[in-house]
DNA sequence: GTCTATATTCCGATAGAC
DNA sequence: GTCTATCGGAATATAGAC
């Protein structure tokens, strides 16, 4: 992995550990082994990390829509989960929650490209659930647009509410969501 | 209302719009007009402000569930609502929100008390749910407890999301859980 | 591309006068 | 209880050698 790289996977899990103003220069030259000023090479100033970390993600994103879209809606679906799985077992949250809450703080740059990644989230998994809806196996009775705010706010809310509850909340919440949509009730 | 309020207002709306990390003194010395070291006087450390600003939202949760206690669950539930509604039309997120995101860089005592909110706040919407359900207004499969995270989660979530999206989706998210809630489907 | 060294700014916090 | 003044440290960022 370059250099570059590196830095922006570590600056990805700094920002999910300690928030986007919390983590430094400094910490990333601690975590890598380079100096402070190597990274500013990379990324001359902090915004310019902050967007290469969201582009990642993009495409992260869009990569793994892509691989999965053969698939049954609920599988679908558990991909989407699996994100916030893979984020909840290292104690971290998600990038968007991370940095929504950072939002007035952050250049506008910055915030047009996070308003993209939650355009793209929000289209995948209203996809998904026009999909299931269709095909009869996921029921509910609201708009698709919302009904995906909904399970998307569950998600991004759970892995931030699990550093105050138990960690064991997780699986609950994700196996409740699963159950309603997949039962007709 | 006295310095030591105001200031603990001031923080706790910098909080909740900036983030705990990205406020200091001084932006409270600007918006309250008092020095820097004035604000020390009353909290030595921004611990102690930390923990005060969660102490307020303690004491206003408990009055709000001892006003509320002996109205429906429906509309104890909408009083819950309430609650972010306000933060909503300020453009502030939650408090529970914002510090769960900071969660790694607060003080361990800061840590304590938040988790202590968030233990009151679950426990408020646990009891509003089994109430609702054991009246037949309520309708929903899933334990209590959980079914409270998940309309908790949909709410400190959608607060942070519409910085993002739409601020109509507010609404539209309040409107969707309720009605949810309400129809057996 | 990485380093040393440093400029600059800002932050939390304290001493001491009033 | 509020002020002026300042300390010590940390942050973002840059200049210039290698």
């Amino acid at each position: 992995m370059s250099t570059r790289e590196t830095i922006i996977e570590q600056a990805d899990y700094l920002i999910r550990d300690k928030g986007y103003n919390a983590f430094s220069y400094y910490d990333l030259s601690k975590a890598i082994g380079i100096k402070n000023a190597s990274i500013h090479y990379h990324f001359p100033s902090k915004s310019d990390l902050g967007i290469a970390v969201v582009q990642k993600h993009l495409q992260g994103l869009a990569e793994l829509r892509q691989e999965k879209k053969d698939l049954s809606p609920l599988e679908q679906l558990e991909a989407f989960f699996s994100i916030y799985t893979k984020a909840q077992s290292n104690q971290k949250i998600c990038l968007v929650g991370a940095l929504a809450t950072d939002f007035h703080t952050i250049e506008e740059n910055v915030q047009t490209h996070l308003k993209v990644l939650a355009d793209q989230v929000l289209n995948w998994v209203t996809e998904i659930l026009v999909l299931g809806q269709q095909q009869g196996v996921f029921h509910f009775s609201i708009e698709p647009r919302t009904k995906a705010m909904l399970i998307i706010s569950n998600m991004l809310a759970i892995v931030q509410l699990i550093r105050l509850t138990q960690i064991e909340d997780f699986e609950r919440v994700k196996a409740a969501i699963i159950f309603e949509l997949t039962n007709p009730q």
